[in-house]
RNA sequence: GGUCCGAUAGCUCAGUCGGUAGAGCAAAUGGCUUUUAACCAUUGGGUCCCAGGUUCGAGUCCUGGUCGGAUCACCA
């Protein structure tokens, strides 16, 4: 692949590589010239002939913390944080204005000058005007001192030389966003915040870029997603509209979970639930991090073992799903992105695994939406000896666990509802389609409504609907067992001639129960599963609110796992909804060999007649299950959409870092 | 793909009825220097997304397009 550029603006270089041209774009192009950063260029070059290398390689924190001292670390350091306390309780006694009393102050500054000198280095989250500016190291900020006469320069000359001189012009030609790292002794000001008085400077790394909005930072979400690093320099720089609690202030600051890796780390920022307020970018993906780590540890603490299994695989199988293509050109072969580990995670429960997990990246070919990426990370585990019943306490526990750990409760804010992990429900889909759907025009018939305005519905009086449904067989069946005298019976038209019921219709309890019961009591089970999923799926789903198991699903849609003892047609299988969105997806594995089989059989007639996510037979994996695989209970859950719901995030955008969009047509384009 | 909304300075945005392009932040210059979104004064900075049309005159109205967002569809 090569890097065409689309928008030719100057000369460029051209290079012909294998029968190709390649354009490279000159260096003005990417980084456009503006009045901005022009004197941006030219700080840099002033700054050269001041220090010499304007890019050092490296920067000798000191260890106050035990370890190379960030800003953050030193805020939340016990000697550090307890003077701040201290002076916040003197602070507190003090009328509006009114300044501390200098020997209260001179004593506190004695001790924190006790501490010895302190090195950090950090990007600068102002412009150096004045001598006050603040470093930070992306989650916190400390204040540093900078007085004329009283700092001497570092030269970058690779022996630290020290030029006093031109200290405070160097100063002057660093700017908003540089990187440098100082020297100097703990104080705190009149205000009360902890500070650095600055002895010596040393200049890290140039900002050639102008600094994202301090008030706003970036609120373009295509430039948020694209440039994410932009994003990121806003939120540690962002200046919140309420201020935040002084340094080392109370515990309202630094919220106290227990352990020492509470998510609020700066006591420059709010803590991450405080009263609703948003979480900093920063905040969203340390949050992310804090989850997939308890979650981690979770299992290995339970004895499982962590594996990595192909992402690259020769069959795309074990979901339902579209999957990428590529090609191997060594072996002339077509390989897939894995659409899921499961198939390969059951393989090492035959060979002894018991407890094995798998927390990677999943690749789907298909929507992206609020809640699908393209890339998606999935947690699957599974555990020999257990059934479905087994595996929902333990994810219960799991999660309950994961969420109290990462947010310091079990209770979440999400959106206007608050959504509690402590208990999960479970409910049968059976149950769960009575429960809610018959509301006719209650809290979902506003719902219904719209889907019916907003799409191209076609009523039972209008007899041209016969033909359009007549390419799906069960359709027409469907038509018959919702079909009742009088009763308005609506069809939304779905793309492929895939449908879906939407019923707003009356008294129709009792025949649905008649239906699930012919469903149940047909011995190939085949004819209306899929339909009662899907009725689930469009009148149910986007209902639940609270984290519910959904259980009994009908065995037909789940290939991969075991029936239910007490009744044929129901797999022991389960989904965690919250929110509305499918966050879960477990069962008890399939371990019979010919039965899988012939479920792979089904599931490839169902290719035949034209389902592309109909899953694929893999051979070896029935020649695994042969060699014996135990009882065994799986699942698999998105991550992405867990984090979504512990981060108050309403698209899984927010979530990754780094989520797919379109290219960059300004920059460049792919051709082949 | 359908529908709706949006695109104006580096960032965040305003721009009335069609009549010379605006603010805050950021930048430059000077002042001040224990500030808390630092402040004061001065200055520079625009392909108003692109193309076409209507008009004496278009950021504004019309048509087409590009890009983005929301929503619906798709995603068992």
């Amino acid at each position: 692949m090569l890097r065409i550029i689309s928008t030719p603006r100057s000369e460029r270089f051209s290079l012909r590589t294998e029968r190709k041209y390649m354009s490279i774009p000159t260096f003005e192009e990417i980084i456009e010239p503006n009045d901005q950063t022009e004197a941006r260029a030219e700080h840099l070059n002033k700054l050269r002939e001041l220090i010499g290398n304007a890019y050092p390689n490296k920067f000798v924190r000191s260890k106050l913390t035990g370890a190379d001292d960030t800003i953050s670390g030193l805020l939340k350091h016990s000697a550090v944080a307890e003077i701040g306390d201290e002076m916040a309780e003197v602070r507190a006694g003090l009328k509006e204005g009114e300044r501390p009393p200098a020997e209260v102050k001179d004593a506190i500054n004695a001790k924190l000058k006790a501490l010895g000198n302190v090195r950090i280095a950090g990007r600068l989250t102002t412009p150096p005007r004045g001598n006050f500016v603040h470093l930070t190291d992306g989650i916190g900020k400390l204040q540093i001192y900078c007085k004329k006469g009283q700092f001497a320069l570092i030269k970058n000359d690779g022996k630290d030389t020290l030029d006093e001189g031109n200290a405070w012009t160097a100063w002057q030609m660093i700017d908003h966003g540089d990187f440098v790292g100082v020297d100097g002794y703990l104080f705190v000001t009149n205000t009360g915040e902890v500070s650095v008085h600055v002895e010596k400077l040393q200049f890290l790394a140039k900002a050639m870029l102008p600094m994202p909005d301090k008030m706003h930072g970036i609120e373009d979400p295509e430039i948020k997603q694209r440039q994410r690093y932009v994003d990121l320099i806003g939120s540690s720089l962002q200046v919140k509209a309420e201020p935040p609690a002084l340094a080392g202030g109370t515990n309202a600051a630094g919220k106290v979970s227990g352990d020492d890796e509470s998510v609020s780390i700066s006591t420059s920022l709010p803590p991450a639930d405080a009263g609703g307020s948003a979480l900093t970018t920063r905040e969203v993906f340390e949050r992310r991090a804090k989850i997939i780590s308890s979650m981690r540890r979770f299992l290995e603490d339970h004895g499982y073992v962590e594996v990595e299994t192909p992402m690259l695989t020769p069959k795309a199988t074990g979901a339902a799903a579209k999957p990428f293509e590529t090609h191997h050109n060594a072996l002339d072969i077509k390989l897939y992105a894995r659409i899921a580990p499961e198939l390969y995670l059951k393989r090492l429960v035959v060979g002894g695994f018991e407890k094995v997990y798998e927390l990677n990246r999943n690749f789907r070919n298909e929507g992206i939406s609020y809640k699908h990426n393209p890339e998606f990370t999935m947690l699957e585990f599974y555990c020999a000896y257990m059934d479905v019943n087994g595996m929902m306490d333990f994810c219960e526990e799991l999660l309950r666990q994961s969420v109290e750990k990462a947010t310091g409760g079990s209770v979440v804010n999400y959106e206007r509802n608050k959504i509690d992990f402590a208990h999960v429900r479970r409910l049968s889909m059976k149950q769960a389609v009575f429960e809610t759907r018959f509301t006719r025009y209650g809290p979902y018939g506003g719902h219904l409504e719209g889907i019916l305005q907003g799409n191209n519905i076609i009523s039972s009086q209008d007899s041209s609907w016969i033909e359009d449904a007549g390419t799906v067989g069960s359709l027409v069946k469907m038509m018959e067992w919702w079909k009742q005298d009088g009763a308005p019976l609506y069809v939304r038209l779905k793309a492929d001639h895939n449908f879906a019921l939407d019923l707003v219709t009356r008294d129709l309890e009792v025949e649905v129960l008649q239906k699930w019961e012919e469903f149940e009591g047909d011995s190939i089970g085949r004819e209306y599963g899929s339909e009662i999923a899907m009725l689930f799926e469009e009148l149910v789903e986007h209902t639940i609110m609270q984290p519910t198991f959904i259980i009994d699903f009908p065995k037909v849609i789940s290939p991969l796992s075991k029936a239910s003892p007490e009744n044929p047609q129901i797999a022991e299988r389960f989904e965690l909804f919250i929110n509305g969105m499918e966050v879960a997806n477990g069962f008890s594995e399939l371990n019979d060999p010919k039965e899988q089989y012939e479920r792979f059989v089904d599931q490839m007639s169902e290719r035949e007649r034209g389902d592309e996510e109909a899953m694929v037979l893999d051979e070896d994996y029935i020649r695994a299950l042969s060699y014996g695989m135990p009882p065994a209970a799986g699942i698999g859950i998105g991550i992405d959409r867990l984090v979504m719901l512990l981060t108050n995030k309403h698209s899984i955008r927010d979530v990754i870092l780094f989520p797919h969009m379109r290219p960059e047509t300004k920059l460049s384009a792919e051709k082949d």
